[in-house]
DNA sequence: TTGAAGTGGAGGATCGCTCTCCGTTTATGT
DNA sequence: ACATAAACGGAGAGCGATCCTCCACTTCAA
């Protein structure tokens, strides 16, 4: 594969994270080969249907995000909150919560094999993350790993872009809060 | 007017409260006009423009919300906690984050006098009930009205149906652990 | 320098949504 | 009951947006 054609096709693995969480999984192809700086006919050659782009975000996206929660773990035996916070953030910044409902829905058994294998692998890892920042004392003992994440994933899909810049920062400060609320010295939860 | 067309333009409103809040501002109105039982020239004769229909959701909307926080600033010299938690659960009910985008929009000079006195009128009502929570020691003083709003709006905005299926419910859930990240007895937000 | 690899974007095909038109149905007053 | 104005439903033409191909042109690499 000839360089330059390896550059644009890396680039539209990542115009396509961007544009597929902030507008949707139905957003315009052409609107992904804009933002990548290509051609259309590009993005068709390297990904000929809409679901061989979807699967290379989601191969991406995962592999970044179980590294991630490798790494957390290796540090949560020195600094466990420091080292939960900062994956929240690269979960944040990894789009990871835009992947939930192509993971989840129930056409997912007709992921290629090599998804659903990091899906499961990252999966895996993120879940002990959660059990050991339980036993560290972060996170409430009766919260399952899937409602973090989903949580994550509500709180940080684009909404209403310029309400950002009515009050600046709100997605991080809704983020810490939830985590606030995840503590186990907090209050109990009603019911 | 007669009645049964009165009771068809009710459903209609109800509908559309309903499909603008899980399928976005730009849900096709054939949705709404199957949704609410009736055919798509009743929509159309009832709400001319999409933006009549909107504007009807909204009315109704934030009437609701105004009166559920009076009601619940009335019920808060009582019993605080219990008052506080209903609005918020009164709010998710009646969709009111769904109207976020559409009220603060930048085009929202557009909407109809009456719609924005209700609007000025409920945001009102909400606000002294934050600061009153604020008082009553069940939110921390350094959030502001908005961003509870925004949150409740992000959490409970209708995703991925079916995960609800998988973790019961699971929004009831994420609000809970919002709110109680939202108590200052936890421990201090992150700068 | 050469040709194989790769590119861009115009534009026809297609799809889903909008909105009207009009023959039929229904509520209401007598 | 009946008459009639009021209201209804849904087919389908119109339309705008997106998809996807085709091919003349450009670029890389040996």
């Amino acid at each position: 594969m000839r360089a330059d054609a390896a550059r644009r096709r890396e680039a539209l693995i990542l115009a396509a994270r961007d544009v597929l969480a902030e507008r949707g999984h139905d957003a315009p192809l052409d609107a992904i080969a804009e933002r990548a700086g290509v051609g259309i006919a590009t993005l068709y050659r390297n990904f000929p249907t809409r679901d061989d782009l979807a699967h290379a975000v989601a191969r991406r996206t995962l592999t970044e995000a179980g590294a991630a929660a490798e790494h957390a773990l290796a540090a949560m035996a020195s600094d466990p909150e420091r080292a939960w916070t900062e994956f929240v953030g690269t979960a944040v910044r990894l789009r990871l919560g835009a992947l939930i409902p192509a993971l989840i829905v129930e056409s997912y058994r007709e992921l290629p094999g090599d998804v659903l294998e990091v899906r499961e692998d990252t999966k895996a890892r993120v879940t002990e993350l959660v059990h050991t920042a339980q036993r560290a004392g972060l996170v409430r003992d009766d919260v399952q790993p899937i409602e973090v994440i989903m949580a994550i994933a509500r709180l940080t899909r684009p909404h209403v872009q310029f309400v950002d810049e009515v009050v600046p920062a709100l997605v991080p400060r809704m983020i810490a809060i939830y985590l606030a609320g995840l503590r186990p010295d907090g209050r109990p939860l009603p019911h």
